[in-house]
DNA sequence: CGATCCCGCCACATT
DNA sequence: AATGTGGCGGGATCG
């Protein structure tokens, strides 16, 4: 069907004319250098596009390849002939392959090593068919749905202690990318502070801990960058004369724009680095989060951010130019997507829809210095100093804002460690000032210039059409209302409406579940982000209500837990729009931040919201695909399982609780669900408070149904959630919180291994793996520095590897049934060694997930070991690699990292029964 | 047909 | 010079 046709396209779509370069380009990226030589030479032109895609031979007519059309024959490689036997002998078969490479990496499934063509041409059943439906269509290769796949393998909220190093290259190769793509990705990731760059092809994995610090002095300095423009633009019509200006540019350098957030690289190495050009995504990444931090609607259309942030930088406008820089930001835009920060929606102006983003990601961050306060101040295991990335900006501005603010970060150093100023004060920014710098001028001049974009664009529109403001709709309207907290509500948004599309916006909850759970009790880690404290979650919005004990998580990713499994979602899909998120509802946390924030364990749920997740699971599939982000359902019903309620004590209990959850994915998304809640049954509060979150703009959103599932949130209320990252596969966790308040981390003595009764379960999505850790898992990470350490990495394992239904499990015994064993049994030796055993990663990329190994269960294995190898901190690599292969891999099988990576694709592939239970649910997808 | 945005060439930076 | 980075825009896809 159309899948395959599409991906025949794809395949064929190798571009014709670069060729030269670009075989060798693909090569590397893709193939990795490390494995392949360096280029091959196979240079022609054949060759080149079985590389880069895995074979395909055949391309289509459509572009000239030129090869003309029938490539097959074509025997580029032996390999390649077999495929293209194969190829020939169904077109699923390419397409799969393709397909298979694609993933394979990701899923870490296959064998990918292992010549393909061999195993395609054997395979080629049923299994494989699956793989078609994805089609590796244009969308599974973009770039959003590759971050999600790179956000996926590392935790949202690293512990601090560790520092995760991304090597580019590897995660290029796993990924299956060219590492350009890589770069993309990075960059954007780099505005944020959620990674910096290290070294030549290091990057420091920091998560989200500081992303709240990060908006706040993006959202400080763009108020006074673009401020008024913003509210100019938004409001333009009336008064656009140009109230600001007439004069228009000066032009700037653009650089001098220069960030407003050094990062750190800057500084050691400073100055020079920024001189280049580089940095552009960067900046235009952080220009854009302004752009949508300022405005009052939270919506930005394209055109405006691409002629602001065109015009800063230069006059012209050209329109070559403005092409591009929307080019780029929809890159940005991409990424920030599968953040959840943004989503996109439409905006009827005037002449029509626009394309525009809103943002979704959390509003207000509470104070505005930085400090997120909230949890006792002792919670955060680590200094945000130590904390990377984060930390360290100042800002400059002083009471007026106007001026300078510069933040400097230092990411990178923060690796590293040192120098950073710091200051976070609380609540005194200006402090710095000193440091800052302050370009007045500056800061004049490139107001003029976007008065002088303002001016243009108004006159755009007054010509294209006449007035009206209101033409657009108004839904849109309430500015305050999508995002109570905005700055500043301020009239004009009548530009921009929102259009109830369906997808239009949810409301979105974004908060960082992790921040929530963790706060409970145990805040332990990061949380100093938290927003929450105030009562809003990051957003703003109140997930969670205070009163109710429940939070909603939005992020993306589910959860899971033991009892029944559910399914969750499937679809995977829906990258970009839908957003994989990650969502999760739940409830776990629902604890009511306030609440919750005392007290950590607590339970705040009530016991009884069960949750279902066969309806749910229906949804899902509905959902899946939508673009709408996803949704999911959550379940009404109370799900069978016992009952949640803590045990207290037994770890094992805890898992029980597991037992409610679903999630689904969907992150920012997530909101919608909350949204939604109508159609939420109304069980329980917990449900209502979807709701609240809901966003006023968007009246409808599109998948409601979603969120439902996330309901179950009943269960637990001692869970901590933490979320992970974004993106699809990423894992979530949930600690009982109960037990220890502060530790999240696993408690060495606890856990040993990570054993955790729990069961991952992978939503459909593929990307959100939720664990579930069993309260005897966590860890404190005070206590035992190591162990935090340890734990750390267990925890975070991403997988990164794993296709995103991949279910895993945790657990030791546990694992089995999801339900709830006990089995934490675990040894208490070492607090670390969690023993993920993953279970694996599914297998075939069919869609269902298989977990394998039984091991699971098995035995912890250690993990330290594999972490660390070397008794350096864990690299990165090391350490992810060796997660991932703690999960894939039989712990024995645990070795280096490299070896890993090669290997990943193999190894996994079979599942355990009961694995395959579970995917069962989760392969709802197709 | 316009919106998206993948792909990878190629320039510049760094090693 | 080789390799890392990443700007940039052609042109393929999508809707």
């Amino acid at each position: 069907m159309e899948v395959s046709v599409l991906a025949l396209r794809d395949l064929a779509s190798g571009r014709p004319g670069r060729r030269g370069r670009a075989e060798a380009a693909q090569k590397e990226n893709i193939f990795d250098r490390s494995r392949m030589a360096p280029k091959t030479p196979i240079k022609n032109e054949p060759v080149d596009l079985s590389k880069q895609k895995g074979c395909t031979p055949e391309r289509n007519p459509i572009t000239p390849v030129k090869l003309t059309d029938r490539p097959q024959s074509d025997p580029w490689t032996p390999t390649a002939n077999l495929k293209i036997l194969v190829s020939a002998a169904s077109p699923d078969m390419r397409d799969r392959e393709k397909k298979k490479e694609l993933f394979r990496p990701i899923e870490n499934s296959e064998q990918s090593d292992t010549p393909d063509s061999l195993q395609y041409d054997m395979v080629d059943d049923s299994t494989v068919d699956e793989f078609e439906k994805q089609r590796p269509s244009r969308k599974q290769k973009s770039l959003g749905l590759l971050c999600q796949k790179f956000l996926a393998r590392y935790p949202s909220y690293p512990l601090s202690t560790e520092k995760t190093t991304i090597s580019l290259d590897e995660v290029a190769s796993i990924l299956g990318v060219e590492r350009r793509r890589i770069y993309d990705i990075v960059n954007v990731l780099e505005s944020l502070h959620l990674v910096s760059r290290v070294a030549k092809n290091q990057y420091c994995w920091h998560g989200r801990h500081n992303l709240s610090q990060t908006l706040k002095t993006l959202q400080e300095a763009g108020e006074l960058q673009y401020g008024e423009l913003m509210t100019f633009f938004q409001q333009k019509e009336q008064d656009l004369e140009y109230k600001c200006g007439e004069r228009k540019k000066e032009t700037l350098p653009d650089t001098q724009d220069r960030p407003l957030l050094d990062f750190s690289e800057s500084d050691c190495t400073s100055a020079s680095a920024n001189s280049r050009k580089d940095k552009s995504l960067r900046i235009m990444s952080q220009k854009f989060v302004m752009l949508f931090l300022v405005s009052k609607t939270k919506i930005v259309t394209l055109d405006i951010a691409a002629k602001i942030l065109i015009e800063e930088t230069q006059d012209t406008v050209d329109h070559s130019k403005f092409k591009t820089k929307v080019r780029r930001l929809y890159d940005i835009a991409n990424v920030l997507t599968s953040l959840g920060l943004i989503k996109k929606v439409h905006v009827t102006e005037e002449r029509g829809r626009k394309p525009a983003f809103k943002w979704i990601g959390p509003v207000e961050f509470p104070g505005k210095t930085n400090e997120p306060r909230g949890h006792s101040p002792t919670s955060d295991p680590l200094p945000r100093s130590q904390r990377g990335v984060c930390a360290p900006y100042q800002i400059c501005a002083t009471g007026k804002q106007r001026f300078t603010r510069h933040a400097s970060f230092n990411g990178a150093q923060s690796c590293e460690g040192t120098r950073r100023k710091v200051s976070s004060e609380p609540n005194s920014p200006r402090q710095e000032r000193q440091a800052c710098i302050v370009n007045s001028d500056e800061y004049c001049s490139k107001m003029i210039n976007l008065a002088a974009v303002c001016r243009q664009k108004i006159e755009e529109d007054t010509r294209n059409k006449a007035c009206a403001t209101e033409t657009v709709l108004n839904s849109v309207r309430n500015p305050s209302a999508t995002s109570p907290p905005s700055h500043l509500p301020l009239p004009g948004d009548s530009d921009f409406c929102v259009n109830p599309l369906p997808q239009a916006v949810f409301p979105v909850v974004q908060a960082d579940v992790q921040n929530l759970s963790l706060l409970k009790g145990v805040s332990s880690r990061a949380l100093h982000p938290s927003t929450p404290a105030a009562s809003k979650t990051e957003n703003g919005k109140p997930t969670l209500l205070p009163s109710q004990p429940f939070l909603c998580f939005p992020s993306s990713s589910l959860f899971m837990l033991c009892g029944g499994l559910q399914e969750d979602n499937s679809r995977e899909t829906m990258p970009t729009t839908g957003e994989v998120g990650n969502r999760s509802a739940e409830a776990q946390a629902a604890v009511p931040p306030a609440a919750c924030q005392k007290r950590s364990s607590h339970k705040c749920t009530s016991p009884s919201a069960p949750v279902d997740n066969e309806e749910p699971a229906a949804k899902k599939q509905t959902m899946e695909q939508s673009d709408v982000p996803l949704s999911l359902v959550v379940p009404k019903k109370p799900f069978e399982s016992p009952k949640a309620e803590s045990t207290p004590g037994s770890g094992c209990t805890s898992a029980v609780h597991l037992e409610a959850f679903h999630l689904d994915l969907a992150s920012p998304a997530a909101p919608e669900a909350a949204g939604k809640e109508s159609t939420k049954p109304s069980d329980s509060q917990e449900q209502e408070k979807w709701s609240q979150n809901k966003d006023p703009d968007e009246p409808s959103p599109g998948k409601e149904h979603i969120s439902k599932e996330n309901a179950s949130q009943p269960f637990l209320p001692q869970y901590l959630y933490v979320q992970p990252t974004a993106g699809l596969s990423s894992f979530n966790f949930l600690f009982s919180a109960n037990q220890a308040p502060g530790a999240i981390s696993l408690a060495a003595s606890q856990l040993p291994s990570l054993s955790v009764p729990c069961v991952m379960v992978p939503s459909a999505a593929l990307a959100s793996f939720p664990v579930v850790c069993s309260p005897t898992v966590t860890s404190p990470l005070s206590p035992v520095p190591d162990g935090s350490f340890s734990a750390a990495a267990s925890m975070n394992f991403s997988m990164s590897g794993l296709a995103p239904t991949t279910p895993v499990f945790i657990g030791t015994t546990a694992v089995v049934t999801p339900k709830v064993s006990p089995a934490p049994s675990v040894d208490p030796q070492q607090p670390a060694h969690p023993a993920l055993h993953l279970s694996p990663v599914l297998a075939r990329s069919c869609g269902a997930v298989k977990l394998d190994s039984p091991v699971c269960v098995g035995h912890p294995v250690t993990l330290l070991k594999l972490q660390q190898p070397s008794s350096a901190p864990l690299t990165p690599k090391s350490i992810r690699p060796a997660r991932h292969e703690a999960f894939f891999k039989t712990p024995g099988s645990l070795g280096d990292p490299i070896a890993w990576k090669k290997n990943e694709g193999n190894q996994t592939r079979n599942a355990s029964s009961v694995q395959r239970r579970l995917e069962i649910s989760s392969t709802s997808p197709d």
